[in-house]
DNA sequence: GTGGTCTAGACCACC
DNA sequence: GTGGTCTAGACCACG
C-alpha cells in the first residue's frame, strides 16, 4: 500500500492523501503519465468514504500535479514546473525557524552544526 | 500593542495569543513577576471574548509560563528551566524541514547556505 | 439577492456562486474586508445544501479572493494582485476566438470593427 | 494522423472528434464529397470505443456536415451554408469576452490593439 | 467502469 | 453562531 491514512494524524484524511501523492511524484515514484487509483477503488482500498478521496483529487488537480478524465480516470501530470515554488516554500518556513531559533537564543551557527550531523 | 491578532492566520485566536505571550517571555519583554493583563481588560483591548482569553491563559499556565493568584491576576514565571524543551522542539521542526527538502532534491548544503546568508 | 443560480445553466452550482462572487468582487461591488454570507445563510437564501456553498468558498479561498475563519465568518481579500492574472486570462482566450475566426474566413478587421460598434 | 485527441482536454472525446473534423472541412482539407474514415477504422486508429466514433459522427450529421449512406460510408457535406451560422458564434462568443474584459477594467482599445499585433 | 456534482445529515473546534 | 471535515447515498455524462 503506497497511500495510508493515519487516522492520529491531527491533519484532514484528505489533505494526507493529497501531500501523500505529492511526495510520491516529488521522489519519482509515481511518473509523469502513470495511472492513480481511481476515487471508488482508493476509497475502497482506504475504508474511506468516495467524497474524502474526490476532494483530495480535486485539490491535486487544481495545483497540476494530476490531471483527471470522466470516464477514463486521473493521471500524474509533469510536475517539473512546480518544483521551483516548491523550494521556495520549503525556504520559508527554513526562514521561520531560524527567527524562531533566533528568539530564543539560538545562534545560527547552532543550526547548522545540527543540519551537517543529522 | 504588544499584542495583536490576525484574522486572516488561520491559527485559533488562543493560540496565537499564546505564542505572542510566550514570544514576549521568551525575548525577555516580559519578565518573571510581571503582571499579565487581566482577562477582562486584554478582551476589551482586542475586542475578542473573554472566553478566548481565558482558553489561552490556562494553556499559559498549564505549559507554566505563567500562573495565576485568585482575586490578584495573572504573573510570569520564571521560564529559564522552558528553554531547553523548546530548543529540541525548534530542532525537531528544523529535521521535518530538512527531511522535506531532500524529498524534492535540495541538499543539506543549499540549506546552510541559505541560513548563512540571512 | 445579489447572488442567484440559474438552474438551465450547465455549470455546476458552485461554479456560478465562484463566478458571481469573484465579478461582484472585481467590480467593487464588493470591497476588501467586507463580510461574505456564511456558508449557512447563503445556503438558506439559494435553497442549497451547505457542502456546496462550503465547495464554492473553499474554492475562492485557495484562489486568494476570500478569506475564511472558522468561527467567525468569510471575508473578501484585496483582489488588486489577482487583477494582471485575470487579464492574460482574457487575452489568451481572445486570442483563441481570433484563431477560430481566422479558421473560417474571417479577418481580424471584421472582429475589430464588431467591437468598436457594441 | 489528422484527427488527434488531447485527454487532457476537459471536453468530452466525442466532441473533441466533431470539432476537429468541423475545423478540417472549414479549412478545406477535407472537402465535400471526400469519404469520412469509418466508424471502426477510426476507432482502431485513435484506440476509442467504436461508440464514441459513432456519438460523433451522429453529432455531425444532425448538423449537416456529413451525410452517411448505409453499407458505403459517410461523407463530407457541402458546408457553405453553414458558414453564417458559425460567424454569427464567433461574435458571439467575441461580445461575451469583451463584456468579461470590461468587468476588469480593460478597455476595448486595449482588446482591439492586442488583435492587432498578434 | 470512470470522474464530478449534489443532498442530507452529522460532528468538530472555535468564538 | 461560524467554517471545516466526513459519511452515506444518489444521480449524471462519458466510455
Amino acid at each position: 500500500m503506497l497511500i495510508e491514512i493515519d487516522f492520529r494524524d491531527k491533519r484532514p484524511i484528505y489533505e494526507q492523501i493529497v501531500g501523500r501523492i505529492e511526495n510520491l511524484m516529488i521522489q519519482g515514484i509515481i511518473k509523469p503519465g502513470d495511472t492513480i487509483p481511481s476515487v471508488r477503488s482508493l476509497a475502497m482500498e482506504l475504508s474511506i468514504n468516495p467524497n474524502t478521496i474526490q476532494k483530495a483529487y480535486s485539490r491535486l488537480e487544481k495545483d497540476g500535479y494530476i490531471y483527471s478524465v470522466s470516464g477514463r480516470g486521473s493521471f500524474a501530470s509533469n510536475i517539473s514546473s512546480l518544483l521551483p515554488g516548491k523550494k521556495q516554500e520549503v525556504l520559508d518556513k527554513l526562514k521561520d525557524i531560524v527567527l524562531e531559533a533566533s528568539d530564543i537564543g539560538m545562534e545560527k551557527d547552532e543550526l547548522i552544526k545540527y543540519i551537517g550531523e543529522m
